[in-house]
DNA sequence: TCCGTATATCCGGAATAACGGATATATTAA
DNA sequence: TTAATATATCCGTTATTCCGGATATACGGA
């Protein structure tokens, strides 16, 4: 785990991704097909994003037979974390989104 | 004062503008030219940067004579607050700086 | 094995951001 | 005035990021 403040700010400050983030929910996986439908772009486009929060580290992926379901990563530093609760709230309320809470799968 | 996350987060994710942040101490002033000695970049490059910054009102400026000082803009909304104060000392870490604390002027 | 579904990656083009030398502006002092 | 200093803005170039259709990969079921 390296992640740096640049790389988790430069995460953030894109709408697509800080949306992705948005939709989730500590400790609810959440499958690609929702968050697909819920974003309102391109199934590329979505993996896209999602492969660079995979890759800073900032959710976690698991696979399952076919469908990936996404989490927030419970394991990055103190000081992520903290950033991460203190800004959700704000960009959900910015960009009018609330945590998808229904499974499609 | 209408700071999006999204901003905030585009503002902190560059280097040197987190750099010039991670330079500024809370309640104290800083003139341009010590930030831009202690940037080591040209000087339109961090008068560009601060105006950026001051764009989105994470820095306030005042002039004394030919001189600008600035500082952290105290009164951002709670959320930008708390992440400014969580992110700057792990930036400060990670970019090998401490706060400015000579003046020049 | 072959097919269908879910997801990831590729890649070329478009949009955005950063750079920094040159220049403009603001202020003070002579 | 004019000069000198501090800072801001301009602008052409380069670098980075984003986009999304097309394609590839992974898996389960027939």
């Amino acid at each position: 785990m390296n992640l740096t403040v640049t790389q988790l700010c430069k995460c953030l400050a894109d709408e697509s991704r800080l949306r992705l983030m948005g939709l989730m929910e500590k400790e609810r996986e959440i499958c690609v097909c929702d968050l697909v439908e819920a974003m309102d772009a391109p199934q590329s486009t979505v993996s896209r994003h999602l492969a660079q929060l995979r890759q800073c580290e900032l959710v976690v992926a698991r696979r399952e037979g076919t469908w990936m379901h996404y989490r927030l990563n419970p394991a990055l530093p103190e000081w992520a974390i903290a950033t991460i609760d203190i800004l959700l709230p704000p960009a959900r309320e910015q960009l009018g989104i609330t945590p998808i809470d229904t499974a499609c799968c």
